[in-house]
DNA sequence: TGACCATACCTCGAAGCCGAGGTATAGCAA
DNA sequence: TTGCTATACCTCGGCTTCGAGGTATGGTCA
């Protein structure tokens, strides 16, 4: 996900470190933030694996930058991981909601994205619950414990909205396919 | 989030491990499933800790089963999570409902229970957005991108309804503390 | 001149998670 | 009797994440 997300952001233009810091703290850092120990060795790695090259420029403000510029190799990686995101992506919202902030960059194929959006429409239309009794799902209506009630009515509620834009963003994608 | 889980559904009644995979498939696995891998070093860790004991007994249908048991210590520590779950457990979606999912075992303290909403209700209200245009956050309305335009909507579609949950649950939790 | 802060990057150990694989037992069907 | 499936548990290496800590530069302000 912090993979995703980084190639997601340097696909725009090139950025240093702590530009995508502060990027992601935007994107994702109010619901779970992330730290330089885990952003750094994140850009060490995908330097090693040739998604990324540096440049080092000297610092507009302080220590010499980290210019990070996506290589061929990454923004190819990029596109295929938006095209095929695995099943954790579409089903975590989290992963879910880094997919469609960079889901854009598909932007020359529509069928592409649309296909994405059916993966997740699939998965809101499996029958799911957090709860069962015995091997019936347990609605909303009949919790009777008022937090697990909250559960099942807060999730209703995100599902309708997201099947709703889906709808409606699917039919627009069709239109222009 | 898992050593969470499995405190709380001991905390109903002992089960032994392939039970209590079953539960946590069904509260978690749809949206992120949990491997072996990850369950049994869990309990492990759980039963060195003290928070757990577990006893041998003859499979049912099959090889032994290891029934697993709340001890003292489990249990009070599961409750001090409840009360006072970390700002992780606050902000993350996935968190948040396992936290939901259990804190009806609260139930002789419905002040404690009404300060965890009130947590949650905190960030919630605090102004956060997905996407910055410089420091301006960037509304659903001026989102051109589609794609991003979906994840402002859902998310302000889910926040309308838990704001919702939380002040009618809130009220009637004042009302009976 | 010194204190302090924001910028900018990095390392390390501890811990958790995952997938792949392994070991049994019991029942049922070909 | 062979094989399949469901039950039931476990280990291991590899990878990621986290938090705590460290280094260095340049600017502001007293």
């Amino acid at each position: 996900m912090l993979k995703l997300a980084i190639l997601g952001f340097l696909h725009d233009r090139p950025l240093h470190g702590y530009e995508l810091r502060r990027h992601l703290a935007a994107l994702t850092g109010h619901v779970r933030p992330i730290s330089d120990g885990t952003l750094y060795p994140a850009i060490k790695r995908l330097e090693t694996d040739g998604l990324l090259v540096r440049s080092t420029e000297p610092g507009a403000a302080a220590a010499p930058r980290h210019t990070l510029r996506l290589t061929d190799a990454g923004r190819a990686t990029l596109l295929d991981r938006l095209r095929t995101p695995d099943d954790l992506d579409v089903s975590d919202e989290n992963r879910w909601f880094t997919v469609l902030a960079f889901l854009r960059h598909l932007d020359g194929e529509p069928a592409a994205q649309a296909a994405v959006l059916r993966r997740r429409l699939a998965f809101l239309d499996e029958p799911a619950s957090f709860f069962y009794d015995g091997d019936r799902p347990v609605g909303a209506e009949e919790a009777t414990d008022p937090f697990r009630r909250g559960i099942l009515l807060i999730a209703r509620a995100t599902t309708a909205a997201e099947r709703d834009w889906l709808h409606t963003t699917l039919a627009e994608l069709d239109h222009s396919a």
